[in-house]
DNA sequence: CGCGTTTGACCGGCGC
DNA sequence: GCGCCGGTCAAACGCG
């Protein structure tokens, strides 16, 4: 009905109770970014359809909206194991590979490490997520600054850090993907799931790596520019050659309904 | 019953 | 100035 459809501008009173919440967002707000890219395995169609709990923290969701230009859609995250934590990630598919994951890291913990952490002492943990939240701040800075004015210099160094990349990269056993361009791992960071799979489920098992150092691996290099990999990704060829387990995938709205999902 | 997920609506920023 | 788009909120719902 029309009375429905109407947008009532005086209901909104009870939008005008919270006027400041809204405004929380503050404007572009530069807080740290960081970008993980994981290549996943089978082990996320078993999940549940995505599989990005990775971390050792909760996570509870808090939104999901469809991006222009991919198939997928990008789930909102917030830190639920602390109250007080302005911790967020943001999770979404590349548009050309379903089988790698996309996790953006908005702001620090506030409050002490994961608690299920039982790998590396906590001591240790703590001392350096602290020293990483300080760092981190002031690098922060000083990267942005370097950023604008080092553009030019940062294409050489990018040669370098391709390189530790790769040995990076063959440190993880990263997988090697039918379709990838190289700038892509200028910008993120990329494993399999075989070394990665403490991050998807795997919590039982004993990690050899705390989080607090593969942050430290992608922090670096994270800045504003995300948007360049992501137009290049948008350049990228799109494969055919889906792999077996994206048939597990039957949540995502993300064309599988052309896939018979039913294999009777 | 508590917690997490889902989903629609809303808001602000940005580009045209 | 308008429309698009990304990000967030909050109520409803589901699950353990």
């Amino acid at each position: 009905m029309d009375a429905t459809l109407s947008p009532e501008p005086d209901s909104d009173v009870s939008k005008e109770l919270r006027p400041e919440t809204r405004s929380s967002k503050r404007r572009k707000l530069a807080h740290e970014k960081t970008v993980v890219t994981v290549k996943i395995g089978a082990n996320v169609g078993k999940l549940k359809n995505e599989g990005p709990p990775s971390d050792l923290w909760s996570w509870r969701k808090y939104g999901q909206k469809p991006i222009k230009g991919s198939p997928y859609p990008r789930g909102y995250y917030r830190c639920s194991t602390s109250k007080g934590c302005s911790a967020k990630k943001q999770v979404e598919r590349s548009k050309t590979d379903a089988s790698v994951l996309i996790i953006t890291y908005t702001c620090s913990h506030n409050h002490s490490g994961p608690p299920d952490v039982n790998v590396i002492s906590t001591t240790q943990q703590e001392h350096d997520q602290k020293q990483e939240q300080e760092q981190e701040q002031e690098q922060e800075q000083e990267q942005e600054q370097e950023q604008e004015q080092e553009q030019d210099q940062k294409q050489d160094q990018k040669q370098e850090q391709e390189q530790e990349h790769r040995k990076l990269e063959e440190h993880f056993h990263y997988i090697e993907s039918p379709v990838r361009s190289s700038q892509e791992e200028e910008h993120i960071f990329i494993a399999h799931d075989t070394s990665f799979g403490f991050l998807l489920d795997e919590k039982q098992e004993p990690l050899s790596l705390s989080y607090s150092q593969l942050m430290s691996f992608s922090t670096p290099k994270l800045s504003e520019e995300n948007n360049d990999f992501f137009d290049e990704l948008e350049e990228l060829p799109t494969f055919s050659s889906f792999p077996s387990f994206m048939r597990r995938t039957n949540n995502l709205s993300f064309g599988i309904e052309r896939i018979p999902s039913v294999p009777s």
